[in-house]
DNA sequence: TCGATGACAGCAGATGCTGTCATCACATGG
DNA sequence: CCATGTGATGACAGCATCTGCTGTCATCGA
């Protein structure tokens, strides 16, 4: 929390985001965010260890998810533990508007979409290490996780497209839909 | 096919591979890396776009997979077809010794282990682009494609630890871990 | 033999990122 | 109301990645 200039760092966020919808991540330069933000370049890196972290702040999602997977009993499923967990996600996404312009810049450049799986991972490391305090084996963990995150993926895409799904409905949906997919023998007919 | 001095490319790449080894990526320069191979820091860049991309040339595993996506008839489901293309993509594996080192590598960096993810992604993206032209909605074909991938890395980790077992049987073996994960209900005892 | 092509080196420059040090705004205690 | 400390900020310098351009030389084709 800076002193005397209120909110740099939200200052950083926003020119950000709009500098990059309009010109785009690499035609935009460190040094032109900090301008329109009001500092000096040397002052991003201060807030910012990296250029594209700008659109990566915050652990809320990971920290929503540790949490839900901790709280729930013994006696259910890693599998389901996470589904639940994922069913609640919602409630951390900021609105539907502004995952849209992040996702659509970060989908238009390349580096970003590289953070974006690498923080992705981070998320997957940290629920690995929350079931393995539950007594799950790593590989297993790493596996259930992956799995859980190809279903947060579709549940995703289709919240972004349909404004009035629930989430948890949406999660739900899914995993209905993987369970149908790796069914043993899908009578065609 | 150089005309003069033989498999620069190769030669960068191994001097790559040792230098990242011993040094780390980080504090290897291209200049380093192209002194070792006998070449100066501006030619490296005709071999490759990006310090990183020396670990990842080759698009064998993709063209592999999406031969063999293309291969199966019609009647067989996109999750099926692509478990029996990953039940043959250790043909496009280097030795066991040559990943290992590769994927120490790799795991030491986050810089290149965002690349991994990319490079994953490409794949995963053509293969969507193979599913789509069999009628696979996109969407779906997205799905199944993220779950297929969580298969695949689950028994590639396998193979790494296990000499003796077959690729194709990872597969399947984690295919049915995935089966019973997802039921509806698992009965504890 | 001569012109075209391909492989390479060297140089200059933009940008990302880091270290260092001075400076400034404010809070506090006197 | 002022002195002093603390932490945020800025100015400056420096290194590395990556790019564009130019020049040189070996080889190839006619």
């Amino acid at each position: 929390m800076p002193r005397w200039e209120s909110d740099a760092q939200g200052r950083l966020e926003r020119a950000a985001l709009e500098l990059f919808e309009t010109q785009g991540f690499e035609r935009t330069s460190v040094a032109q965010i900090a301008r329109a933000a009001g500092l000096a370049e040397r002052s991003f890196y201060r807030y910012f260890p990296d250029k594209r972290e700008v659109l990566f702040t915050g652990n809320e999602l990971e920290a929503h998810l540790v949490a839900q997977v901790e709280a729930v009993g013994p006696e259910v499923t890693p599998f389901e533990a996470l589904l639940t967990a994922l069913g609640t996600a919602d409630e951390v996404f900021r609105s539907r508007e502004f995952l849209l312009r992040r996702v659509r810049v970060i989908a238009a450049s390349p580096a970003l979409a590289e953070r974006d799986l690498i923080k992705l991972a981070d998320i997957a490391g940290a629920l690995a290490r929350a079931l393995e305090r539950r007594g799950v084996e790593s590989g297993e963990a790493r596996f259930v996780i992956d799995v859980a995150i190809s279903i947060s993926r579709r549940a995703t895409s289709r919240w972004l497209a349909d404004p009035d799904a629930t989430f948890s409905e949406l999660i739900a949906q899914a995993a209905a839909e993987l369970r149908e997919a790796v069914a043993p023998r899908a009578p065609v007919r």
